[in-house]
DNA sequence: AGCACGCCGACT
DNA sequence: GTCGGCGTGCTC
C-alpha cells in the first residue's frame, strides 16, 4: 500500500533520514527527487531536498509531520547529482543531508526561488495603441510617454527612467489602461552559437597536438588522463582546445583550479579564448551572482565553469569534460566540516558521467602518479617548454660555516647582481612571511612564544609587533624581557620582510618588490604587481608560495631559493612530497622565454639524497623513490588513511576522547587486524588556538575494513550522548597541514 | 546545528 | 524571590 512517506534531507548534522508525508491534494503531484520542500523539524521550519518518495512502509508507532510546501516541481538536482552526494556522504562519512547544501548556493539553500533576477517591465495595450493623443493635451508628459510606446512597445521600469519617463507618468497611464505592467526574468545568458567557438588558437608542438587530439578521441567513455607537462610546457593550451572542442558538440565544461591568487589570470585567459562563454565561480561571489552563475550552468546557457574547490557542486545540464588544474594542489581538499575533495569528486562525478577528465600538473600528487603507474589513468607527457626554452639549471650552495648575508649566500648575492646587470628579473623565495620566525631574549634565552598555540610569534615590522601565524594573536613588542626584565632583544631567523629590506639597501637601483600575503591583503594589489612585474624591467621579485605557482614571468633567469631545507624533516609523511612540489614549483618560474635560466639551492645539507635527487634528477625520479618508499612503509597512496581528530581546552579530555572511542570500537569488534592504528597520539601542533588536540590516524589496505572502522566509529561519534566538551572530526584522506 | 527544558549561582 | 549559566535531549 502507498504510504506517500517522503524521504527528506534537512541540513542537519545527523546520521539519520527523515520522512513526511504528502498532504492529500498533492497526492497526484508528488514532488520529484532533487527538489527543494519546506518541512516542519521540531520548533524550526526548514529547507529540505528530496531524496526518495514512497519506499518506506512507515513505521506504525511513528507519527509523521506533513510537508508544508513544495518549493520546486520540477528537480534541481539532476540523478547523477544525487547519485555523487550520497557517494561522497558514504566515503568521506558525513551527514548527507549537510552533503547534499554543497550543491546549492545559498539563496537556494534558503529557500528562494530558482530564478535569474526579475524585473518590472511596462508594455503599451490594446487601449493605450488606438488612444486619441488629443486627450492627453493637458498631460504632456504622459502624452510624451504614451508616443515613446507607440514607437518601442515596451520598456523596462530602469530603461523608461533612462528615457525620462517619470514614475508618475506611468502610474498615471497604467491607471488610464494605456499600457499594462507584467514581471519577466532577465536571463543575464545567451546560449551561444555552436559553430562561433573559440579564438587566437596557437600553434602547438608535437606532443601538446597529440595530447590534444587524444583528448578529443575520448569524448566518451571515461578515461582519467594525466596531462603531466614540465612548468611552462603549454598545459593549459592544451585542454583550451580540447574544451573548445567539447563545446563546439554543444556540451560543458567544468574547470577547476586552485585556490589562489590565480583565478583572475586564469579567468582572464579563458575569457580571451571563449568570451562570454565562460563564467568563474569562487566564494567572492554576492549571493545574486552565484545563483546566476548556477542558474546558468544548470541550463546549459554557460558553456564553461571554471572555479575553486567548490564548484565541483555545479550543476550542468551537458557536462562533456572535466579539467583539473594543478591537481596535486591542497586548496582542493576542504579542511573543515565536509572534508572531500573536488579533485576526487570530480573524478567519481566523471565516471558516473561517463566522460574523460583530465588532471592537468607539472609536479603530480603521488595518488595520481601511482595510478598512472598501474594503468589507471592515461598519461599525456608534455615534455618540452612551449616557448623551446631549456629547464633551468639548478646550482646547489651549501651553507655550513658560510657567512651570509641576511640569508643570502655570496654566490646568490653575486648572481644576483650579474643577472640585474644584465637586464634580468630575479626571483628569491623564502616560505616565510614576517620579518623574523622568534624574538629572543640575549640575556636570558626567553623567546616569543605564543600563549594559544605551541609556536613562536614572528616579528612584523611596520608596525612592529608579534603575530601568531597559528591563531590571530597579536601584541605589542614587549619593552623589556617578560622574563628577566632585560631589554637585550634579538630577531631570530629571517622572514620576507627581513631579507627585503636587505635586499632594498644592498641592490639599490633596482625595485624590489615582496609578494606574500601581508603585502597582497589588498583587493587587487597582487594583481598590480604583477602587471609591473610583466613590463619587464630588472627587478627583483621576494616572496612566499604565492609567488611560486602558475605565474609565468618570462624575464625571471634567475630564482633564489633561500632555504630548501625547510621540510625536509618534516614530521609528516607527506613532507617530502610537499617539498619537491613546491621546489620544482618554484624552479620552474626561471627561463621560461628566451633567456635560459638558474636556480639556486640553498641548504645546510645539500648532500641529503632528497636534495640530491632534486638536483640530479627530476620531480619526476623524486617522486618515484618516494613511492618506493611509500610503498614499503605502506602508507597512501599503498594504503588508505583516516584520520579522528578531537580538541577541547583540556589536554587530558581531548586524548580520553579518542582513547574511549577506540576501546567502544574494539568492543564492537569492528578492530580488523587489516587496520593499523597510529595513536592515540597529541597533534602536530597540540595547542593550537587554544584548545589542545589528540588525533589517532587509521591505515588499512583493504578499503572494506577500513570503512567498517569508520561506519561504527561515525555512528558512536554522531551518537546524542557524545559529549559536546569536545570538538571531534573524522578526515578521509587527510593531507594534514596540521 | 538549533532549540527547549532543567537545575544551581549572583542580582534588583 | 528571579535572570541566566550551559549540560542534556530531541528533532520525521
Amino acid at each position: 500500500m502507498s504510504s506517500n512517506l517522503i524521504e527528506v534531507l534537512v541540513p542537519i548534522p545527523l546520521l539519520e533520514k527523515f520522512s513526511y508525508l504528502l498532504p492529500k491534494d498533492l497526492h497526484s503531484n508528488p514532488p520529484k527527487p532533487g527538489s527543494r520542500v519546506i518541512v516542519p523539524f521540531g520548533k524550526r521550519t526548514l529547507v529540505g531536498v528530496v531524496w526518495k518518495i514512497d519506499t518506506e512502509k512507515g513505521n506504525k508507532e511513528r507519527k509523521y509531520k506533513y510537508i508544508k510546501e513544495i518549493l520546486d516541481l520540477e528537480p534541481l538536482l539532476d540523478k547523477e547529482s544525487l547519485e555523487l552526494a550520497d557517494w561522497a556522504s558514504r566515503y568521506y562519512h558525513h551527514p548527507l543531508g549537510e552533503v547534499i547544501s554543497y550543491f546549492f548556493p545559498p539563496s537556494l539553500r534558503k529557500g528562494k526561488e530558482a530564478k535569474f533576477l526579475e524585473a518590472k517591465f511596462f508594455e503599451l495595450t490594446n487601449k493605450g495603441e488606438f488612444f486619441d493623443l488629443a486627450e492627453l493635451s493637458r498631460a504632456p508628459i504622459q502624452r510624451k510617454a504614451l508616443e515613446l510606446f507607440r514607437s518601442k512597445k515596451e520598456f523596462s521600469q530602469i530603461s523608461a527612467k533612462a528615457y525620462g519617463i517619470s514614475s508618475s507618468a506611468l502610474n498615471a497611464l497604467l491607471t488610464k489602461g494605456l499600457i499594462s505592467k507584467y514581471t519577466r526574468e532577465l536571463t543575464p545568458y545567451k546560449k551561444q552559437d555552436k559553430s562561433s567557438v573559440g579564438s587566437g588558437k596557437k600553434k602547438l608542438n608535437e606532443e601538446q597536438q597529440y595530447a590534444v587530439d587524444s583528448l578529443n578521441k575520448a569524448k566518451d567513455g571515461n578515461t582519467v588522463f594525466l596531462l603531466n607537462g614540465i612548468t611552462g610546457s603549454g598545459k593549459t593550451e592544451v585542454y583550451l582546445q580540447a574544451i573548445k572542442n567539447i563545446i563546439s558538440q554543444g556540451r560543458q565544461a567544468l574547470v577547476l583550479i586552485p585556490e589562489i591568487g590565480l583565478a583572475p589570470q586564469a579567468e582572464e585567459r579563458f575569457k580571451r579564448y571563449f568570451g562570454e562563454r565562460v563564467l568563474s565561480f569562487h566564494s567572492a561571489k554576492n549571493e545574486r551572482e552565484k545563483l546566476d552563475a548556477w542558474l546558468g550552468a544548470s541550463k546549459g546557457l554557460v558553456d564553461i565553469i571554471i572555479g575553486t574547490r567548490s564548484s565541483i557542486f555545479m550543476p550542468m545540464k551537458n557536462i562533456g569534460l572535466i579539467v583539473v588544474d594543478e591537481e596535486h594542489d591542497l586548496s582542493f581538499k576542504q579542511a573543515e566540516r565536509f572534508r572531500y575533495s573536488a579533485r576526487d569528486m570530480a573524478l567519481y562525478r566523471a565516471k558516473i558521467k561517463n566522460i574523460p577528465i583530465v588532471l592537468a600538473s607539472a609536479t603530480p600528487s603521488l595518488e595520481t602518479l601511482n595510478n598512472s603507474l598501474v594503468d589507471k589513468y592515461k598519461v599525456l607527457n608534455l615534455t618540452k617548454r612551449a616557448t623551446g626554452a631549456k629547464l633551468p639549471k639548478y646550482i646547489p650552495v651549501g651553507l655550513r660555516g658560510k657567512e651570509l648575508h641576511e640569508g643570502l649566500s655570496d654566490e646568490l648575492v653575486g648572481l644576483t647582481e650579474e643577472e640585474l646587470t644584465k637586464g634580468n628579473q630575479v626571483l628569491i623565495f623564502l616560505n616565510r612571511r614576517g620579518y623574523a620566525p622568534s624574538l629572543i631574549c640575549r640575556s636570558c634565552g626567553w623567546v616569543s612564544n605564543c600563549e594559544r598555540c605551541d609556536a613562536h610569534m614572528t616579528v612584523h615590522t611596520s608596525p612592529l609587533r608579534l603575530h601568531c601565524h597559528h591563531c590571530e594573536a597579536q601584541k605589542e613588542k614587549p619593552k623589556s624581557c617578560p622574563s628577566c626584565s632585560a631589554n637585550d632583544f634579538q630577531s631570530y631567523g629571517y622572514g620576507t620582510a627581513r631579507v627585503e629590506e636587505f635586499l632594498k639597501k644592498r641592490f639599490s637601483k633596482f625595485p624590489v618588490l615582496r609578494i606574500d600575503s601581508d603585502t597582497t591583503k589588498k583587493k587587487d594589489s597582487l594583481n598590480s604587481y604583477l602587471s609591473s612585474i610583466k613590463e619587464g624591467k630588472p627587478m627583483i621579485l621576494l616572496g612566499t608560495q604565492l609567488l611560486a605557482k602558475g605565474h609565468h614571468f618570462p624575464d625571471v633567469t634567475l630564482v633564489g631559493i633561500l632555504d630548501a631545507d625547510s621540510g625536509l624533516f618534516s614530521a609528516d609523511f607527506r613532507g617530502s612530497e610537499r617539498v619537491a612540489q613546491l621546489m620544482t614549483q618554484v624552479a620552474g618560474r626561471a627561463g621560461r622565454d628566451k633567456k635560459p635560466g638558474k636556480v639556486i639551492l640553498q641548504s645546510y645539507c645539500p648532500e641529503h639524497p632528497q636534495i640530491e635527487e632534486l638536483i640530479t634528477g627530476s620531480y619526476e625520479t623524486f617522486a618515484l623513490t618516494l613511492l618506493e618508499e611509500r610503498k614499503s612503509a605502506k602508507t597512501p597512496p599503498f594504503s588508505f588513511q583516516a584520520k579522528i581528530q578531537a580538541e577541547s581546552p583540556n589536554s587530558y579530555i581531548s586524548r580520553d576522547f579518542i582513547n574511549d572511542l577506540l576501546i567502544s570500537i574494539k568492543k564492537n569488534g569492528a578492530l580488523s587486524k587489516e587496520l593499523r592504528l597510529v595513536g592515540p597520539l597529541p597533534s602536530i601542533m597540540e595547542k593550537k588556538s587554544g584548545v589542545f588536540r589528540w588525533e589517532v590516524n587509521v591505515f588499512s589496505t583493504n578499503r572494506k575494513s577500513l570503512h567498517e572502522f569508520l561506519d561504527l566509529s561515525q555512528a558512536l561519534l554522531y551518537r546524542p550522548s557524545t559529549s559536546k566538551k569536545v570538538r571531534w572530526s573524522l578526515d578521509i584522506d587527510p593531507i594534514s597541514v596540521m
